[in-house]
DNA sequence: ATAATTGCAAATGCTTTGCTTGTGA
DNA sequence: TCACAAGCAAAGCATTTGCAATTAT
């Protein structure tokens, strides 16, 4: 259980503070899309003294330095994860909000392909799937 | 320019008022994608009497209703515009904040394709694309 | 008549920020 | 050392809501 975003955050120069790196650790062993709400409450469970509003810096702090990535699914808060080198994209069971990553090259491939029918260069694109499960 | 959200309204019997008949008319005549604070706006210049609290009430009871659709682009408040029987996905000039619709029927299936190869049935999805314009 | 709707202002929920104190490089 | 970060509480912003007055059917 590495602690990838910290790592990440050394190469890219972001300043580390003890803060950081708690949040930097439980983030990298998070392994569903937690929200800053959740975060807090698992950063609290080891330094308790940890402020939201730390919380709130941080993750932003770690986005923008490419590290992690934050997403704003329907309906709910925004929701973090570490940033991964091979995109993917989500889909998210309306049920329990389970949430399941996926790629697909076709999709990538077409969605290149409608921006630049439409006179854009695609420099970025949102694709979620909602889905109910399929009882076998 | 006909009301076509007041007509659907009627078809769906939803309560009409003064105010939620000037909102459809002006949601109606808009060919673009107005924040609610842009709807009040421009109800405003035809009765200046509507609160903000209505226009935020109406286009709820409208998007439930079906007649208007919701979209919570990226780092933008909600945008609204009247819903069509087709099905559309949009892409978002980043420079610029203009909004292109389009349809692409490949992707479509594609999504669905994913979505039962992970043990789900479709039922809603989000597509964006953000791009910029190419000179030529 | 009367249940629903409006306008206003206050409340909400998430997120950001100013300020003072604390701290990593 | 000293620019930057943390903690706290207050502010911000989009949106919702309680309530008394008004209105549609």
């Amino acid at each position: 259980m590495n602690n990838v975003i910290e790592d990440n955050c050394i190469k890219k120069g972001v300043r580390l503070t003890d803060q950081r790196k708690l949040i930097a650790k439980v983030m990298s062993e998070s392994n569903d899309h937690p929200d800053v709400d959740e975060l807090h409450k698992r950063v609290n469970k080891i330094d308790s003294k940890i402020s939201i509003a730390t919380v709130y810096r941080t993750v932003k702090l770690f986005e923008e330095a490419g590290v992690v990535a934050k997403h704003d699914f329907k309906g709910n808060k925004a929701r973090y994860e570490e940033a991964t080198q091979e995109h993917h994209d989500h889909l998210i069971d309306v049920n329990t909000g389970e949430i399941t990553e996926f790629v697909n090259e076709d999709i990538e491939e077409l969605q290149k392909k409608v921006a630049e029918k439409l006179g854009y260069k695609l420099v970025d694109h949102r694709l979620e799937l909602y889905g109910s499960k399929i009882k076998k």
